[in-house]
DNA sequence: CCTAAATAGGACCATGGGGGTCCTCTTTGA
DNA sequence: TCAAAGAGGACCCCCATGGTCCTATTTAGG
């Protein structure tokens, strides 16, 4: 399972910051019209527009676009759109291009020889059915369940403008 | 979400090495008969018995026991005891003991204040179908799942002994 | 009554992985 | 030809976690 912590200290499931920037870009570059065969969001205008800080902010688009999730035009006039609405989008799609694969332990899938060379581990496997809970639950939502039809800044970041 | 990497930068889910512990530290407690009205079993017995090292199996029960998910019983013949059998005790709970409560953002329960009064979050509340789906695939599996009739050993400490 | 064994409850420190920044190269429209 | 923008890295800092240790308290047993 995902245990997001979001520094508050109160949370035991960590979603990974540029995970939660990463839905915020998606779901701002949807609200602006930025999707499929439509105009580009440049990442400097996601930036101002989501209140993350640039560098970021293309970190997280560039990654993005490693998975396929937006893409990007280079050369003046360029920028990113992305390459399927937001309703195709599971969470977990965009949890496993940030973060990578999705799983409770390390006993998963492979590992296997480990486990079984030393014959002492027991409980190897029996995280299957929790690690395929979660990956169901988070395949069920898409970004277009988490963003909502207005504007939105990550819950990370906001905290910070409020610090500040 | 809770995603658990465990150091091979395979997972994104991450589950602190410490429930891992306590994972296998209950169960052996169970399979040693260390059950309630039952016979105690001492830390550093656990700690031989799991491989893992002393003063973490101590730290781990220290924290079981502030939760009640084990009885400390002190003084000389001392020791620890279930308070519950592994079927009764769900997967959030220990990790709740461990880590702190469930959540995969900041936005959740609390914190409406802020977002409300920077009027730019429209993603919080969202997250909450997320939450409660994770809550609640951890919650439906119990210790008694996770703990084979056998012994059994932690993931990631097994990854240790294999290493080294 | 005294001692040993064990838990309770902290303080304390090291490390590594993530968040964040920056630099260079390439592409491309004007 | 130039400026704007993405692509792809390298790089650094911080702090949360994992892990250890110390002291006080409790208690069985001789």
């Amino acid at each position: 399972m995902v245990l997001f912590r979001l520094h508050e200290g109160c949370a035991v499931l960590r979603l990974s910051k540029l995970t939660d920037y990463a839905v915020v870009v998606m779901a701002r570059l949807a609200r602006d019209g930025a999707l499929p065969e439509g105009r580009v969001q440049t990442a400097p205008g996601l930036a101002l527009a989501t209140g993350i800080a640039e560098p970021t902010v293309a970190k997280v688009l560039k990654i993005l676009g490693q998975a396929g999730l937006v893409e990007g035009l280079r050369g003046a006039r360029g920028g990113y759109r992305l390459t399927r609405p937001l309703a195709a989008v599971p969470l977990s799609e965009v949890i496993v291009a940030i973060d990578g694969p999705i799983a409770l332990t390390a006993c998963v899938d492979g590992g296997q020889g480990q486990c079984e060379a030393q014959g002492i581990c027991a409980v190897r496997g029996r995280w299957d059915p929790v690690n395929d809970a979660i990956r169901r639950a988070l395949s069920d939502i898409t970004l277009a369940d988490l963003a909502g039809p207005t504007r939105c800044a990550p819950a990370t970041h906001f905290a910070q403008l409020v610090a500040e």
